[in-house]
RNA sequence: GGGCAAGUGGCGGAACUGGCAGACGCGCUGGACUUAGAAUCCAGUGGGGCGACCCGUCAGAGUUCGAGUCUCUGCUUGCCCA
């Protein structure tokens, strides 16, 4: 094969090294060493068949932080495994007839094929898979630990229904209300669904948040936000007529008294019992509501749709007020949120208001702003704090007091107590799908609900079952569904929900600390000696579900002495950001997806993983270039012609050792050479990651040895290009490991030491003075870095340019920064 | 509607702590080499002016000897929430 002129053969080497690296598991990460532990983590991918440019973004940042940090002496942890169970795998059974284990597993034989092609440097000796029963066994053993503490539990539910196709949607796949393959309407349908308690701890994962100050603070408000703690007081609404209350959530107690309705929602139990009250006719529009409610999502509900309400017929009475308060069913309260029902206060909440406006309701002010008087009708809600009005005794009092004194009255009459609510709601993890981990419960109509024992995990997952996208697949499989009861050894059913796949991403990174461990999901002192995640580089799209899940997993775990140490999993985590070409995402509808292998075939993987490094910061979304590699590729060529005059001469045994620098030239080069090492570690340590920096600077470093390339006699020049190999190994492993070995050294390049930055080479023996008239730059002085304030300032006077701009005119300030500037103000 | 982040040459970006704005790369211009192209190497490249100089980091104000960087107001874009 011939080449152009000046390049070298990257196909050949890059090929070279993926192999040996292979044949030596040059990544292995042992368990038992002397150095440091570092846990190095991108979040696994689901194996959908082909990796593009894109997926390599995330995955060469977070090769170069594990290769910097080996370098740096870390025994370093990288691997590497497959989400596989999810929709994708059965979509395409449904479609096309494929197997969903096939389909996976030819994909995932594909892209680990891929991550190979990357260079990237994992330790193969720990790959999962989440569809294998090795691992979803252990799924099965964490969900009877969670259902033994009382955190895995099964209750109706709301979920979107397809009537149609006989199965619950996620809310992904209800597209403008309707379902996403047959167009039907979703329905709301209260199901019996399997949940996870995460509610039970949040206010730890609250609370963690604060100790977690590796994480983009974006994140934390994120999951804060999620999380949504409000502290106010619950409270009793008694029904006129009927023996029933309705509790109602405010974190505004101090505008009690401007109740003029009830608002509740549409699936309210409360409806039930008003049925007797309400006359025939109200009854029948109330379900007419309802009915008209169900296919809307809670988006609709809450934000897009008009508010609408119908009055019910019946009433409440005030708790403190005895007065009668209308009990209205609307669009906008949600029954799975706080207690389905909330105050209705028009003066004081925006919702409220709009929602009184438009059904005439009256608008009573009971807070004022303390500053001002009322005036008048409100044309907006206050809602503000302020001052009460109108409010029996407690008028007069402040928001802030009287929230206080009415939560006690209330308390006093047994009506109330002062509490917590929170957005979060519990993780609902069932799925009526094939591809996931069969939750290990059976039904026994003699014993109920009965966990799977241990010994007999994993439930496994029947194969060859036919997909039609309708209903619950496993429900079809009369040999998984029949079963004895592991209690009393009747017979019984199998549950034929699958589990959520977020349920096996909370605990992946634990399993790959003992992957081949058959009688726990991994060991404690696995766990000890490996945890927690030094470094987590992922997506910002899971900065709440994944992030947020794993989190709630870990403080179990935790808690049950299964880890030790912290109970966060993650102690930093960064988001890389998008990869764009021409502006869009890259995807097969859109036909602008550049995919791993036709870029290692054009221009090599080592110039495409510096061009992801150097193209933006790595949190910023960037765009595929051409030329942009190209430039990258250009670097590349220059490094190996710069190598080439000293492959195979005599070894230099010195290699490492600093040499004297003869002239400023020589000095300039030994300062380069140093300023790039030190961009690397820093930018590693500091885990700012923006290697676009770092890859500047040994483009400064290369420009610099390629003018001083005639100088074939100079040590240092020898020392600089003999330090290129292992400068640039974090970014473009596969030319540095060729340079290396081309050097004439038998072991690899990634298992040296980086270049240490040394203050000597990194000093300078003169430096630049700027030096300003009111604030304008009028001269440079080059002088010694240790010079004094006086002798720069006679010196700068000195300068023709600084005296003509001084110019008789009387000096008023002058202001010195050592090794920056002087400015002069007349 | 609310919250957060960001706006720097023709383009991607650098300037991390208030101290030479535009490092480095792409693109472009000129030159060397070459039959020619490609590749490579060299020089130039924010705007204006012959020039000393002047202007310039989204717009406007402020703090400061000094602001891309800090404060306020507004505009635009992106992300998240509603």
């Amino acid at each position: 094969m011939l080449f152009m002129a000046g390049s070298y053969d990257f196909r050949t080497i890059e090929h070279k090294w993926q192999s040996r690296w292979e044949r030596d598991s040059l990544y292995r990460a042992p368990n038992e060493s002397d150095k440091p532990k570092y846990y190095a983590l991108e979040m696994l991918p689901y194996p959908s068949g082909d990796l593009h440019v894109g997926h390599a973004k995330n995955y060469t940042i977070g090769d170069a932080v594990a290769r910097m940090m080996r370098m740096l002496g870390y025994n370093v942890l990288h691997p590497m495994g497959w989400d596989a169970f999810g929709l994708p795998a059965e979509n395409a059974a449904i479609s096309r007839g494929a197997d969903p284990a096939a389909w996976t597993t030819e994909n995932i034989l594909n892209m680990r094929r891929q991550l190979r092609l990357l260079g990237a440097g994992y330790d193969w000796s720990r790959e999962i898979a989440t569809c294998e029963p090795e691992y979803y066994r252990w799924n099965q053993w964490l969900f009877l630990r969670l259902y033994e503490a009382g955190l895995a539990y099964k209750r109706e539910a709301p979920v979107n229904w397809c009537p149609h196709d006989q199965t619950v949607l996620a809310n992904e796949q209800v597209v403008d209300g309707r379902c996403w393959r047959c167009q039907h309407l979703v329905e709301r349908r209260n199901l019996s669904q399997w949940f996870l308690r995460i509610t039970a701890y949040a206010d730890r994962l609250l609370e963690g948040l604060d100790k977690l100050t590796g994480w983009p603070e974006r994140t934390r408000t994120m999951q804060r936000n999620w999380i949504g703690r409000s502290e106010g007081a619950t409270f009793a609404f008694r029904v006129e007529g009927v023996d029933a209350d309705v509790d109602v959530f405010t974190t505004r107690l101090d505008t009690l008294y401007g109740v003029t309705f009830l608002a509740i929602a549409a699936e309210h139990p409360v409806l039930k019992s008003l049925e007797r009250i309400v006359s025939s006719e109200h009854a029948a529009q109330i379900a007419a509501f309802a009915e008209s409610l169900q296919s809307k999502s809670e988006l609709e509900r809450t934000s897009l749709m008009e508010k609408r309400g119908i009055f019910t017929g019946a009433y409440a009475i005030h708790p403190l007020s005895r007065e009668r308060v209308p009990i209205w069913v609307t669009s906008y309260v949600l029954a799975e949120y706080g207690t389905g029902a909330v105050m209705g206060v028009p003066a004081h909440d925006e919702r409220d208001f709009e929602f009184a406006r438009k059904y005439a309701l009256p608008v009573v002010t009971v807070v004022v702003p303390s500053t001002a008087q009322p005036d008048g009708a409100l044309e907006q809600a206050y809602v503000e704090d302020g001052r009460l009005i109108a409010s029996e005794e407690f008028s007069g009092m402040s928001s802030e007091r009287a929230r206080d004194a009415i939560a006690q009255r209330l308390a006093a009459l047994g009506r109330g107590k002062t509490s917590v609510n929170y957005k979060l709601r519990d993780w609902l993890i069932s799925r009526q799908r094939y591809w996931g981990t069969p939750i290990p419960i059976v039904y026994c109509g003699a014993c109920g609900e009965v966990p799977v024992p241990d010994d007999e995990l994993p439930v496994l997952l029947p194969p060859g079952v036919p997909l039609r996208g309708e209903g619950s697949p496993l429900a079809t499989v009369r040999e998984f569904v029949e079963t004895t009861c592991p209690k009393c050894g009747g017979p019984a059913r199998r549950e034929t929900d699958t589990m959520d796949t977020f349920f096996e991403s909370s605990w992946y990174y634990l399993r790959y600390l003992d992957p081949h461990n058959d009688r726990l999901p991994w060991s404690t002192e696995r766990a000890a000696q490996w945890m927690n995640v030094d470094q987590y580089i992922g997506g910002a799209e899971h900065a709440v579900l994944h992030l947020l899940y794993s989190r709630f997993f870990y403080k179990f775990l935790h808690d049950r002495g299964a880890v030790r140490g912290a109970d966060e999993p993650f102690e930093n985590v960064f988001h890389q950001g998008l990869l764009l070409r021409d502006g869009e995402k890259m995807s097969k509808s859109r036909g602008n997806v550049v995919g791993i292998d036709e870029t290692a075939e054009q221009t090599g993987v080592d110039a495409m993983r510096l061009f992801l490094l150097y193209v933006t910061p790595p949190e910023e979304t960037s765009d595929w270039s051409e030329e942009g590699i190209s430039g990258r590729v250009r670097l590349l060529n220059r490094i190996w012609r710069a190598c080439e005059p000293f492959f195979d001469a005599p070894r230099d045994g010195g290699a490492r050792e600093l040499p004297p620098a003869r002239n400023a030239a020589e000095k300039a080069l030994l300062r380069a050479v140093h300023v790039a090492a030190k961009s690397a570690v820093d930018e590693t340590l500091s885990r700012r990651f923006h290697y676009n920096t770092t890859i500047a600077k040994l483009d400064e470093l290369v420009n610099l040895i390629t003018v001083s390339s005639g100088a074939a006699d100079s040590r240092v020049a020898a020392y600089a290009v003999r330090a290129l190999p292992i400068l640039v190994a974090p970014f473009a492993p596969h030319i540095a490991e060729e340079l290396w070995e081309r050097f004439g050294h038998t072991t690899s390049v990634h298992l040296e030491p980086y270049l240490q930055p040394d203050a000597g080479a990194l000093a300078v023996d003169e430096i630049t003075l700027v030096v300003q008239v009111n604030g304008k730059v009028r001269a440079r002085i080059v002088v010694a870095p240790s010079i004094g304030e006086e002798q720069a300032f006679a010196l700068a006077l000195e300068e023709a340019n600084v005296r003509s701009h001084l110019d008789g005119k009387e000096v008023r300030k002058r202001i010195y920064v050592p090794g920056k500037l002087l400015n002069i103000v007349v």
